[in-house]
DNA sequence: CGTTGGTATGTTATGTTATAACATGTAATG
DNA sequence: CATTACATGTTATAACATAACATACCAACG
């Protein structure tokens, strides 16, 4: 058998991830998607998309308000809500509730019900897909109920912050 | 083997329960509790626990106020979010974070990581244990990260507000 | 007693998040 | 060119939540 490296199997979910392939892929994949759908990526919502994929994390909607008033959009309340209204429509941004904030989406291929793992102290956010998460959704139904829409969010600390607590 | 009635173990989560030993029920433990904890269970902690429990149903921190008001408390925010923040942390209230409300733990004495069941149209809100939402969550850690508290709501359509449903 | 510390509540002001309602612009359709 | 659909802009306000400080009460201590 093979030695393993320390870690290498730990499967961390606040993990580096190579952004910059992150990014790139995920204008493509926005791109495509509008083009198949015939729907308008307009330059304000590539730049709210852009906005919240470029450091992937959450964003305050007033953050990005801000943000686009930086770049020169309009920077009233609903520009911003519209939009990421329209993004999440189409499973390019999620809401994180227990922040109030907005994050793109980690893999919009997968038509998902998304789980996000948030660290209460370092502020890390993850999305992790169902699979993956250990949370098995039930059938898409429970009895007698449709679920058309999950909200996941498993708040707690991360390792690394952990070990740094003072007890 | 038996016969059983139509819809006899159908577990509808949205079905009648029996609200006045409910209501009893829960005044009962929130009294013990407290007693047992030594906490004080204050005649505005009491007030706004009773309005929760009341109806049973999701309310938001100024519906509650009013109430409070009507009832000779004082009516400014704070007073309502201490109160709530109270209770949530001693477990006989959750917030739902899909509503911005609050409703009265369904089962204060299971220590539980709560799932609600929201129906989008007629707006009836169910507590479901770990157990018995068929959703299981993780061990109580998935890699490197500690789980402190979840977040879940599944929201969508219950049978009765479908089959109303034209399509 | 009178002080001190803990806990609960009251009050004012403000901060933060989100939406309603209506106006304007622009492009495709017939 | 009128009609429609859609995207964006603008103003105002609604809805949700907290900061900061003041008052009240009570129990314990010296
Ligand atoms: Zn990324
Ligand atoms: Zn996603
Ligand atoms: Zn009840
Ligand atoms: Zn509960």
């Amino acid at each position: 058998m093979k030695k393993k490296k320390k870690n290498e199997n730990s499967s961390k979910i606040f993990e580096y991830h190579d952004h910059g392939a992150c990014f790139g892929d995920a204008i493509t994949q926005i791109e495509d998607y509008f083009i198949q759908k015939k729907l308008q990526l307009t330059p304000l919502r590539r730049k709210v998309f852009e906005i919240l994929i470029e450091d992937h994390k959450p964003l305050g909607a007033y953050d990005i308000l801000d943000k686009l008033g930086e770049a020169g959009f309009s920077s009233s309340p609903p520009i911003a809500y519209r939009v990421l209204g329209f993004l999440i429509e189409h499973g390019f941004v999620h809401k994180v509730q227990g922040l109030n904030a907005f994050i793109a989406c980690s893999n919009p291929k997968h038509s998902h019900f998304p789980t996000f793992v948030i660290c209460r102290k370092c502020e890390k956010v993850a999305e992790v897909s169902e699979e993956k998460s250990g949370l098995n959704l039930p059938s898409p139904r429970i009895t007698n109920f449709k679920i058309e829409k999950t909200t996941i969010e498993l708040t707690g600390i991360c390792s690394t912050c952990e070990n740094a607590e003072i007890r």
